[in-house]
DNA sequence: ATCACGACCTGGAGGC
DNA sequence: TGCCTCCAGGTCGTGA
């Protein structure tokens, strides 16, 4: 769920907490990510700092804060980060709690526990293990179909491991790799080396206009994206192919065929997606 | 160095 | 209704 533009989502409804002072911090204790536990004391330490700023780059949230030390928040599968009363009871996977004062808590829960919770040093911030290798952001940065064109050729891999590659592209996930493949008209199968420069440029603006036009809807929700402020996205309405096995391509009414590549579902048209 | 695969964890859906 | 199995949007470590 939480790819580009529902991190995206959940960071413009974030705007409400800028300027709020943390007063208080709870945290569950328990491990996310890779059995790693987040890190309680620089959790806590955050007691006090006033929320500055909320960024992200590709599926990292980050909240700045009055202080040199920025949260770091990656959703994973199942992660909401909310705004709750402070009366609320908390949900049974709440991991994070901050307490922003005016009956307010900024809450972030994960069933699945795939996601991550850290707090680094805002001048470091090039040197956390999470954020160094992350290659340009889609909507910030853009997407140089010349560099994209030159790490395709120096792999092997199909284009849709390409696409899903942080490395190149930060925050393109399991939904949207199908669906910019289908907007580009290209295999998910096809190997990335053989991408020539025609394709590399209809890539590139379909992975843009495939993320701008989910990030209008609200982003995806098929099962737990919300946005910060509890509402679902609307985009799952105007998926093309991701989700729409045996349903006509509304291009070409061919059926649409689902595969399980490198185990994951993958979904494109067999008549307009070339090899 | 690159790639494919499995593990991490829980809940929901579907079959019996 | 209840138990079982399978499946899921992300990322990383392992072994080939």
């Amino acid at each position: 769920m939480p790819e580009l533009p529902e991190v995206e989502t959940v960071r413009r409804t974030l705007q409400l907490v800028i300027g709020a002072r943390i007063l208080s911090v709870w945290d569950s204790g328990k491990s996310l990510r890779m059995r790693c536990r987040p890190p309680r004391a620089r959790l806590r330490a955050l007691t006090g700092a006033r929320i500055t700023a909320v960024r992200r780059h590709g599926k990292y949230l980050l909240v700045d804060t009055d202080r040199p030390q920025s949260l770091l928040v990656h959703l994973g599968m199942t992660g909401r980060l909310c705004i709750h009363g402070a009366s609320e009871p908390l949900g049974k996977h709440t991991h994070l709690v901050l307490g922003l004062g005016g009956e307010r808590e900024l809450r972030f829960t994960d069933a699945r526990r795939f996601g991550q919770l850290d707090v680094f040093e805002r001048a470091r911030e090039r040197e956390h293990p999470s954020l160094a290798a992350l290659g340009p952001d889609p909507l910030t940065h853009g997407i140089d179909p010349a560099a994209l064109i030159a790490a395709a050729r120096r792999r092997r891999a199909s284009l849709k491991a390409f696409v899903l590659a942080q490395t190149v592209i930060a925050g393109v996930g399991n939904i949207y790799a199908s669906e910019a493949l289908w907007r580009a008209r290209l295999r998910p199968t096809m190997r990335s080396h053989r991408l020539t420069v025609a394709n590399a440029r209809r890539l590139a603006a379909a992975i843009r206009r495939t993320i701008e036009s989910a990030l209008r809807n609200g982003g995806t929700t098929l099962s737990d994206f919300v946005a910060a402020d509890g509402v679902p996205g609307q985009n799952a309405d105007h998926l093309c192919v991701y989700d729409r096995a045996g349903l006509p391509c509304s291009r070409c009414k061919t059926l649409i065929k689902r595969i399980v590549h490198h185990g994951r579902a993958t979904f494109y048209c067999p008549t307009c997606q070339a090899r």
